[in-house]
DNA sequence: CAATATACCTTATCTGTCAAGGTATATTAG
DNA sequence: CTAATATACCTTGACAGATAAGGTATATTG
């Protein structure tokens, strides 16, 4: 069984920040990571993916920068900041209450 | 602590038909209970509440009657349908998938 | 008699996601 | 050597569910 993109609509901002969480990565490794974690129940669309990682970057939750190695394909590298962990706090916060108000209606 | 709209999305339909599998109801009755489940912390916007109700209606998972009552303003009531039942246990299931993967992944 | 609560509905707009298209390089298989 | 695959990023137009803002109408309460 897999999932709708519904379910995860929200949850998207959040998930890369996790990843963020535990060191700088970029859009594919992100991605890669998801489908390994979730045993290929889940995938974020490329378009979804780096239509995310701008408005993190315009919000100020994550910068980019171009990765140095030379070989195989460019790589554009994200890190997460300061206020980047606050929201992902928050994000956390937010979720458990969602959880806890879903299960109460459904 | 409020939640945002994002965070339901994908679950309207089920919170409807929960309330549904409890007998016949109609929106405002099922609009003021979740907020009273909540405690105030999320309630429908009406425009999301009429919407979700045709779609179910179109889908064959609810049917929709006029009440008889003489006293107040008229109502629609709804009543789960035997494709609605099923629904509602696909999206529980769903639910219960989707909160493991998201816990994995944030 | 005005205000409030009940009860439903429509329309235009917003936002995150997706499908479908694209570019470019490195590795692997035949 | 060359074709296929994997890696890696990006843009555009369209879609669907949610929202704001508007509306109608009745019953109750002060």
């Amino acid at each position: 069984m897999s999932i709708r993109a519904d379910m995860i609509r929200g949850h998207t901002e959040t998930i890369i920040l996790a990843h963020l969480m535990k060191g700088n990565s970029y859009g594919y490794e992100i991605n890669k990571s998801i489908k390994e974690k979730t045993n290929d129940k889940y995938e974020l669309n490329d378009a979804t993916l780096y239509c995310a990682f701008r408005r993190l970057e315009e919000m100020g939750y994550i910068s980019s920068f171009w990765g140095e190695g030379n070989s195989g394909a460019r790589r554009r590298y994200y890190s997460i900041t300061n206020e980047g962990i606050e929201f992902y706090k928050k994000n956390i916060e937010e979720w458990n209450l969602t959880k806890e108000l879903i299960d109460k209606l459904i």
